[in-house]
DNA sequence: GATGAATGAGTATTCATTCAT
DNA sequence: TATGAATGAATACTCATTCAT
């Protein structure tokens, strides 16, 4: 539980949230997980592999958390806010993990492969919980809506900090987080209302 | 038009959309646009300078393209549609520049008064833009549609590369950027729709 | 003893001799110490810090060796020909001691305070070797014998590379400075003669 | 007059006075004259030969304030005090110049030999003059007069800055510089009439 | 497991100097 | 005379990584 390897990744996870795969150095996460710094090389192979192991963790955990909701039953509405609650939800508790994963998705293509691997089997659910109500191809194809879910729900983590400013309260205060779902409660249904009109005409 | 202080911010601009700013060095600034390193430190004070001038360059031009679109005549629902295709357009002319600014967002905190400081007038542009569709307050007030066409438009950006082989083709390929237009006009009509439903119960 | 932290310092000490602070550079304490230049900020902290350690190194020796002497035995004359045999006896070991300081004197003033602190308790034990000698204030205050003893002592190190061409042998050579230690000695005596002769008119 | 040769001059002169040779930067120079750096090296040959102008114009004024003092009336020991007097006020209208000197002489050697060559009039000149006084050799020869003399008169403005604190008053104060200035008559006095003593037992 | 020491390649930045205009 | 642009070599300092203990 506390064990040496799980501090230094705890303390990768911190490290790497706040400056970056680019700016985030294997000193600073020594000194923060209080090890020498070889230690980390004996428990990881290299800055590059650490980082990998935190991402990766955190994507373990969200497919995890949306498996269930995707697999739950009901119509497509009702598990689409259920699979929209699971994900606000866990993003919610891991508010680090939507900014990481924007941050590989903007910076070198490096990292990127760690990003599209684990996307992959996502982009597969959304698919299936959508082609129902979607057409196979252009603008309303179940493809577009995903970007859009996804967007919708990382940029908010992603503006954050920027809105803080602009706005009265913390943007990821519980309060602010709970209307925020709410609103994306609302457009999820807007979108359904539309593609159910689209449907049937 | 092709001096060298441009030739300069030109290979910064690549440079930083390749790298970020914190993966992006001075030295591959130099090579790119084939002059000595020393020289930008000639014409631009610092590493932080520079980059910063590429990014206000990109601000400046992004503000301009939407001022008037904002400023235009007709319905909320004609300006909405307007702005809408205005910002497409821009991100679509300089697809690097939605990647830097939330490569920015999602970093460490140094830049981030860059990105406040020019988000400021937008914000207060897509308010005024909503203020007769949207309550002052709660889940469907203005500042939650604000981020959700930012988050909209600059999202397909960023996850553009990470879907590149998933989809069957390039997602920043002309064709495939007109029907993600047709596919964001549709979710601003059902808002807009939903939005007028809530007013008139 | 011959540790490579201790080898850097040594090394550091010759460069700072011959080149002085700002002519000092860290590559050359690093090849004159047959060491890796990092390995000189792995263990000092920085430039800065390196040469000050060379710095306080000498001024905690200096201070040790004239201690004694201050605290000795004997009249105010007696006591002044021991404290300016031991002061003589720690420069003509430590030659390069006195030339830093003075160059540090010279300089910028951003060492500055490195010496004037050294040089707070020194100032003291003057001030009570002559107070039963000399007037509380004008120009045969302590305080302007202070100056000029520590001017008399440090300046023949300071002109010696000058007076090598003009004097037949090297000023530094222990003749010369057995000679020099005589001079002194009796300039102090001309001294104490005349404060007392100023005493009982 | 307020040539642009001189303007240079004389803010190279202040750059040496406050940074020293190694510290002083040609861009500084430029930017305190007021003119491109490039414009430097029209005027001046490269930085050492500009540096060395500076003090070359001191020493040339410095033998010249010395040169009729030395060649005066009267009996040796009021010839000393005239020199003395002479020196002093030389020193006192420029400062900056004995901290230059005494920089130079405890840095690098390369620019030793301009000291050097200025220095040895001057040492003639004191020579001639303490003939009289002073036996040929040993402890009591005039060539440690002259570096006694030249260590306290320099002296004072090297401790200068580091006494400020120490003393409840400027030391460069006008008002200072006169106490001073009493103080070393007093002292030369007390060497004369020991030398004197010296001779008739 | 864990550490201190060590290194080569990298970082941003400043230097004195040159040259075309 | 004067300037803006340009450069190669230097600056202090940090990097991820290795290794002996």
């Amino acid at each position: 539980m506390g064990s040496t390897a799980e501090r230094i990744l705890e303390a990768a996870d911190e490290v790497l949230a706040e400056a970056g795969y680019e700016g985030a150095s294997v000193r600073a996460v020594a000194e923060r997980a209080g090890v020498n710094k070889a230690l980390i090389f004996y428990h990881y192979e290299s800055k590059s592999a650490l980082f990998d192991r935190v991402i990766q963790r955190y994507y373990a955990a969200h497919l995890e958390a949306l498996r269930s909701a995707f697999e739950g039953e009901g119509s497509a509405r009702e598990r689409l806010h259920s699979v929209l609650d699971a994900y606000l939800t866990f993003m919610q508790e891991h508010s680090r993990y939507p900014r990481m994963v924007q941050h590989i998705l903007t910076g070198p293509g490096d990292k990127l492969p760690l990003v599209t691997e684990n996307l992959a089997p996502l982009y597969g659910w959304v698919q299936r919980a959508l082609e129902e109500l979607c057409p196979a191809a252009g603008p309303l194809a179940a493809r577009h809506f995903f970007v859009s879910f996804s967007s919708l729900v990382t940029g908010y983590f992603t503006y954050a900090p920027a809105l803080a400013p602009l706005w009265q309260g913390e943007p990821l205060a519980e309060q602010a987080l709970d209307e925020r779902r709410e609103h994306m409660h609302w457009l999820m249904d807007r979108m359904v209302d539309g593609l159910q009109a689209e449907a049937q005409p």
